[in-house]
DNA sequence: CTGTTAGCGCCTTCAG
DNA sequence: CTGAAGGCGCTAACAG
C-alpha cells in the first residue's frame, strides 16, 4: 500500500505538507500544491480512512437500524428509508453501520453497546421500532449514544423524534375523501395494538367522526392483508366506507368487498406503490420515507454536534390514484 | 475513551499482556488472564476496532452493492439479500459498506475505485445486476477488488458467481405445473432484455416446450405488472397457460384473466410474499433469498483468503400454495 | 509557507 | 510466560 511518506518523498516536501493538500488546509503554496497533487496522480495515492478516523478527531460512525419483522410485503418502505439514510450519510462524510433488529434483538443490552462502541459508533437512527421492542427502547435510554427516532414520540436530551403527524395525516385523507364519497357511517380498521402510529391514527379518525358527526366502527386487522379482508367479510353493521391505518389493510379490504360483489370506497395510508395494484382508484396518505430518513440523519448530525434532541414533523400528501398509477 | 493501556495498569500487566488477553492468544497464564478480564470488566473496556483495524490485524471491509432501481414492489427480494448478507458478514467478522446502485452509478470508475480504497474495501457483493449498468460492469473487471455477483454469469480469477440454475428452475416450475394442468399452447411472459436471469428463464422454457411438444407464444413484458396485464388483454392467439418469469408478471397476468372472466392456470418465479395476495391459487419457483446472500459472502471470505473466483450453483423450491398462505 | 515530531490505540516481534 | 519497543498511516501542534 502506497502512503503518505511516499508521496512526500516523490514530491520533495514533508509528510505534513501532503496532509494539507490532501485535505484541503490553508497556508500551502499553490506551486507545491501542484507538486504533490501530481504525485499523488502519480502514485496513485489514496487516503486511507482508518488511520484519518484513528488520528485526528474521529467523526464516529452512525448506525442504521432497521426493523426487519415487518410485512414483506411494506419493504419497500425499508428500501426507501436504507436509500435515504444512505445517501445523507455520505453527503455528511459519515460512516455507517447497517443494522437489522433481528441482529441486536436476542443479545443483551451490554453486548450491544459493546459491539456499538467497538465499532466507533457515536450516533443511530432507528426505524421501524415498535413497544414491545424491549431491547431497542432500552438502548434509547443510554445517554452513551446520539439517537434519532422514526415514528415514535421518545424524545429527550440525546434523542431526537422524526415523524409525520400521523393524527393529521388520518384527519386529512378522511376529509379528502368525504369530499367525494359522503359517509355516516365508517369502518375504520386500525393497526397493530404495540405500533406507536396506530394511536396517532386513530385519534384523528376519532377527531374527524366527531366533528363530522360520523359513526365510527373500530375494528383491529395488525397492519394485515389478510385480518382486513376477514374483518370486512365478518363486519355484520352497515357502514358507507372503509378507512384503513395502512394500505397493505386497504387492499385486503378492497378484495374482500370485490369477492362480496359490492363498492364501498377505500382509503389506506402510506403510499406504497402496492397500492397501484389494488383496485380501479385509491385514496391514501402518502408518506416521503426518502425524505424522512435525510432528514433523520441530519438531525443526527445535529445531535452529534452537541444540539439538544427535540421533535421534528415532517408534512405528508393526500393523493388520489387510478389502478396502476404510479405513486410518486 | 478508556483504552489497552489503562487496563494494563489496572491489572498490573504491561500492555501487550492486555491485548493477548483480549485476541485470546496463547502463552497467558490463566492467573494473569482472570486479573486482566477483571479489569477489562470493571473499566468497561472495548477494544477501538479502528485501532485494530489500523495495526496489522487489517480483514479490510467488504460492500454490499445493491440495485435500487428495480420495481419497488419486489424490495421484499432486496430486503432478503441484505438482511442474509449483513448476518453473514457480521458472523465472519467482515466490516461492511452498504451502497447502492444509485450512489454511484454517476461517478466515474476512478471516483469509485478511489472511495472503496479509501474505505479499505477489499471485496464485494454485487446483487441485480443487468447488462446495461456500465459502470458497474466496468467495476467487475478490476482486479483490486475481489467481487462475487448474484445472478449474472460472470467470473474470473477475482469474481465468483453465485446464482439459481434459472433454466432449470423455469423448466421444473412449468413441469410441475404441466402435472396438474395439461397444455398444449403457453403464453410466457419473458423479462427485462438487459437483464440476465432472463436469458435462462427463456431458454428453459424454451426446452421444456420442445420435450414435450408444447406451442410456445412468447411476449415480453419487461418484469412488469402492467405490462403483464396488457399483454394478456392484447394477447389474440389461443392458449392453455401462462407462464411468467417473474411473480409479479403473474400477478398482473392474473389479473387480466380475473377481468376477462376466464380462468387459466398461471405460474410465477421468485417467491416473494406479494404472491400470496395473488388469486386462488399458485405456482411458483421460490428462490431462498437470504441464503443465497449468505452463500455469497461465505465465497467473497474464500476469494479474499486467495482462492480463485468460481461459479456457486445454489438450489431452488417449486411451491404450490393457496390464497394468502404465506411462502415459507 | 514548510518540515519535525509526537502521538491516536492497538498489535507484534523479540528479548528477558 | 511477560514486558519493552517499534510501527500501522495519518494528523496536529510546534518550530524553523
Amino acid at each position: 500500500m502506497i502512503g503518505i511518506k511516499d508521496v512526500a518523498k516523490r514530491a520533495g516536501v514533508a509528510v505534513s505538507t501532503v496532509s494539507k493538500v490532501v485535505n484541503d488546509y490553508p497556508n500551502v503554496s499553490e506551486a507545491t500544491k501542484k507538486k504533490v497533487n501530481k504525485a499523488i496522480r502519480e502514485l496513485g495515492f489514496v487516503p486511507n480512512a482508518v488511520a484519518q478516523a484513528l488520528s485526528s478527531k474521529q467523526p464516529g460512525r452512525i448506525a442504521i437500524i432497521m426493523n426487519d419483522t415487518i410485512q414483506s410485503a411494506v419493504d419497500e418502505v425499508d428500501m426507501q428509508y436504507l436509500a435515504g439514510a444512505l445517501y445523507k450519510a455520505r453527503e455528511m462524510n459519515l460512516d455507517v453501520v447497517t443494522l437489522f433488529f433481528s441482529m441486536i434483538r436476542d443479545k443483551s443490552i451490554d453486548e450491544i453497546i459493546t459491539y456499538l462502541r467497538s465499532q466507533n459508533v457515536r450516533g443511530m437512527v432507528i426505524f421501524g421500532l415498535s413497544k414491545d421492542e424491549s431491547t431497542i427502547l432500552e438502548l434509547l435510554k443510554t445517554t452513551t449514544f446520539k439517537k434519532v427516532v422514526i415514528d415514535a414520540p421518545l424524545h429527550n436530551e440525546s434523542t431526537s423524534s422524526v415523524w409525520v403527524d400521523q393524527s393529521k395525516a388520518q384527519y386529512d385523507v378522511v376529509e379528502e375523501m368525504l369530499k367525494h364519497n359522503p359517509a355516516e357511517k365508517i369502518l375504520y380498521l386500525a393497526g397493530k395494538e404495540n405500533s406507536f402510529v396506530m394511536e396517532g391514527r386513530l385519534a384523528g379518525m376519532k377527531k374527524i367522526a366527531k366533528e363530522k358527526g360520523i359513526k365510527l366502527l373500530v375494528r383491529n386487522a395488525d397492519f394485515s392483508e389478510k385480518k382486513a379482508r376477514e374483518a370486512v367479510f365478518n363486519e355484520t353493521e352497515e357502514y358507507h366506507m372503509v378507512v384503513c391505518a395502512s394500505d397493505l389493510m386497504a387492499i385486503g379490504a378492497m378484495r374482500a368487498l370485490t369477492e362480496l360483489d359490492v363498492f364501498k370506497p377505500v382509503c389506506g395510508f402510506d403510499g406504497i406503490s402496492l397500492m397501484g395494484y389494488a383496485g380501479k382508484q385509491m385514496t391514501t396518505v402518502k408518506q416521503d420515507f426518502t425524505k424522512i430518513a435525510e432528514t433523520a440523519v441530519g438531525e443526527l448530525g445535529n445531535l452529534l454536534e452537541g444540539k439538544k434532541g427535540r421533535e421534528i414533523v415532517l408534512p405528508h400528501k393526500i393523493v388520489r390514484m387510478e389502478y396502476l398509477d404510479v405513486i410518486s
